[in-house]
DNA sequence: CAATATTCGTTCGGGCCCGAATTATCGGCT
DNA sequence: AGCCGATAATTCGGGCCCGAACGAATATTG
């Protein structure tokens, strides 16, 4: 939320708005600096190295998680990647459409649906998980070396916070 | 990504899949958290505090943004919000049915538009705002006080390098 | 002052996103 | 065996999301 104007200039003006009610804005600072860091990561992988395969980032998660647990359920997909099975269900449709997932009734349980890469599948992550991996790398290299373990604690910290 | 498995678990799949290739795990969980973060407060918070008013996060944003800023160009919410003008036209459109807001072509430049809300969507925004943030308080309640402030600091950190 | 370039908001197309309802299957109980 | 509650995945409806294309208005340049 605090974009082009600064924290404080925005602290001001909700201050003035609310007129002295109470207020967390260290609270405030946190969580919409958790979305904006969020939303410029996605942006920046999406644009820098997804769209030249033509993957959007819900689409990318998919085939990381498929390709590191296959053969994988669908509900295990979902809650690997964070989405809904609603969510998912579309996303797989689509990629099972490129020719890069398989979706496979299971034999032992006839509710669930197993999902493997094809090796068309397995190619593309193995070409763009490396790539993926070192803009990852650059975003992160500006936070101080020691400080990423605490990082990664604090947002682990805010994960469990909503559980 | 690290949902149910635990990071190590996953590390070791990855592993095994690339076959000691070079990798920055720290890298991949600092990205991987960021994005169950961000996605696990703002379900939290649509479930608690917007659901009872019918209003999707990124519909709270916009409607924060003018509360704070009225008047303000179009151009200066997606900014401020951090998306796209497009994102925002329809946001706007369903705000302005609802009577929230107003939109209004700038008498200085034709090519303007600026918004206000409505005294109902101040209303509004009185009443579920001081909300929020008790919500927010509540979630960022898990991390270290003193360390909330570097929380913050990293988050901006990640901003600034993807621009 | 007219041609050109830039800026702004909207629209369009395709895809993601979720909760709720739906369909199919499984497991337990009688 | 037959019912019944629980569980899986999908579909459906409405809304968000972005880049690209568009049209209107402004700014710039020769």
């Amino acid at each position: 939320m605090a974009g082009q104007h600064t924290l404080n200039e925005t602290e001001n003006e909700v201050v003035s708005r609310l007129g002295g009610l109470h207020l967390d804005y260290e609270a405030m600072a946190v969580t919409s600096n958790l979305f904006r860091a969020a939303n410029a990561v996605r942006n920046h992988l999406e644009r820098t190295v997804l769209a030249k395969s033509d993957l959007t980032w819900t689409a990318f998660v998919v085939l990381w998680v498929v390709w590191i647990w296959e053969p994988i359920e669908t509900r295990g997909i979902a809650a690997e990647g964070g989405f809904s099975k609603a969510t998912l269900s579309g996303v797989l449709t689509t990629l099972e459409g490129r020719g890069f997932l398989t979706r496979e009734r299971s034999a032992a349980d006839g509710r669930l649906v197993l999902v493997n890469l094809t090796p068309a599948g397995r190619r593309l992550m193995k070409k763009l998980f490396p790539e993926f991996n070192q803009e990852e790398c650059n975003i992160t290299r500006h936070i101080t070396t020691s400080d990423l373990p605490q990082a990664a604690q604090i947002l682990r910290d805010l994960i469990r916070a909503t559980e």
